[in-house]
DNA sequence: AAGAAACGAGAGCACCGCTCTTGACAAGGG
DNA sequence: CCCTTGTCAAGAGCGGTGCTCTCGTTTCTT
């Protein structure tokens, strides 16, 4: 199975390797299958769904006995945890993506295309999201792994959130509570904390509509859901620049 | 183990019956039953989550064999609908309550009762609240039983949606597109769409909030909940009433 | 009282995550 | 060059799961 990617190796040991990282065949190996578990693991979970995701089917799928796997991942929730960061990490690229194809626009533009962008990668791998903004499993704690990953999207909203701040007039908004405040300052030292807060409604208003066309509570309530959740969008960017 | 049931039936049947609906002994045993099943499996959710939730375990704290639990439920996923409609009746009940206790304040606070009322249910009941409002388990599809408990809450923040209409200045709002608009319509046809797209709005900026705390996506970035939620609150409800 | 319906118990099937052991193979030091 | 060491796939096996079927027993209905 794993001949012609030894021979591969042979290949580049003996021609010229420019390769820094001089690997090993095993290593080469060990990577590629690492990868081939996770793709095959990710289309099951397409598929079935995280619950329904099971190793013994996975090792099935690649001619390999159920035993193997633990050779690469310790557990079940060890699997689940790097398909968890692949995903933080695909919604991640997709909204600056988005961001950076729209970045000459304005800011309201901006945040509307991230928007819409989170949304189409949400319904089109809605097991994922559901992987990563669903109900996490039972007793599962995210490892710290997911932190960084986590905070690609949300760099994102931030960095958008300065630009309205900066291009717009400033709206008289309520102050939030003291402790809150101090929070938001923390993380988004050069933005005022109203504004932040702002951002945050918007934040958790976008994932909350996603959330609930996902799961099934726009049923028989909102068809046309495109244009619902851009409308959704207007009135967040609206909020954000109207002045009182 | 239900001997106790039998001869409280006997002394029923023997006794003066006012019960209008002449159960039998069977019935009575089999609802009572049921109720236990329901009974330790959402504790054993509230422990573990659904997906841990097994129904030899449930047998077992029962002193039953697990193949009887399938004269009361015909599948695991009948006995999850089951617990799914219970929990929507529950955070239903949760904001009538709530909605009432505040019904002498002005529509803003009612409002912000229901708001708070249903996060403390959803951190009271962690499992429960990500069963009904979380990813659902992936080939499950919502069966009829669900949709009418799942309007209750709905109906209840269209109340209060439709009091803030009435007792407030009426806001320039931006118009839906037009398929919005009728959609909204016809879901609440003595409101303006412009006005029930912002309920949804701050409905979706509700549950969203809630999920995300739930979800630990507001680890490391807000710790005062409380007063986070609160003041997202009063941004939703200021935009409620705030005239351009 | 007799037949029909519902019930609890048990055995059994196929599947699961995970562990342990075994034998084959590559990598690197003497 | 051989030989030790580490890595790997494979297999057997353990306890657990959802679910089905059968078999006596109990309860309701007629």
């Amino acid at each position: 199975m794993l001949s012609f990617l030894v021979s591969a190796l042979v290949i580049c040991h003996n021609g010229p390797m420019a390769d820094p990282a001089p690997l090993t065949a095993r290593a080469r190996a060990r990577a590629e299958i690492t990868g081939e578990i996770k793709a095959t693991a990710r289309r099951h979970i397409a598929e079935s769904g995280a619950t329904a995701l099971s190793l013994r089917a996975v090792a099935r799928d690649l001619g390999m006995v159920s035993s193997a796997l633990y050779r690469y991942f310790p557990s079940r929730d060890a699997l689940l945890t790097a398909l968890i960061v692949d995903a933080f990490d695909a919604v991640g690229e997709v909204a600056e993506k988005a961001d950076r194809s729209e970045s000459s626009g304005d800011a309201g533009d901006r945040w509307r295309a991230v928007g819409h962008a989170v949304r189409r990668w949400a319904l089109d791998n809605p097991h994922e999201y559901a992987l990563v903004y669903g109900s996490p499993v039972p007793g599962y704690v995210a490892p710290p792994d997911t932190i960084e990953p986590a905070s690609r999207i949300t760099t994102v909203l931030m960095t958008v959130l300065s630009a309205i701040a900066e291009e717009s007039i400033q709206r008289v908004l309520p102050e939030p509570p003291a402790s809150t405040a101090a929070e938001l300052a923390a993380i988004a030292p050069d933005l005022p904390p109203a504004q932040t807060a702002l951002g945050m409604a918007a934040w958790a208003q976008m994932f909350g509509a996603i959330s609930l066309e996902l799961f099934g509570h726009l049923e028989s309530v909102v068809y046309d859901r495109d244009a619902f959740f851009d409308h959704l969008l207007t009135l967040a960017i609206l909020e954000f620049r109207s002045s009182p």
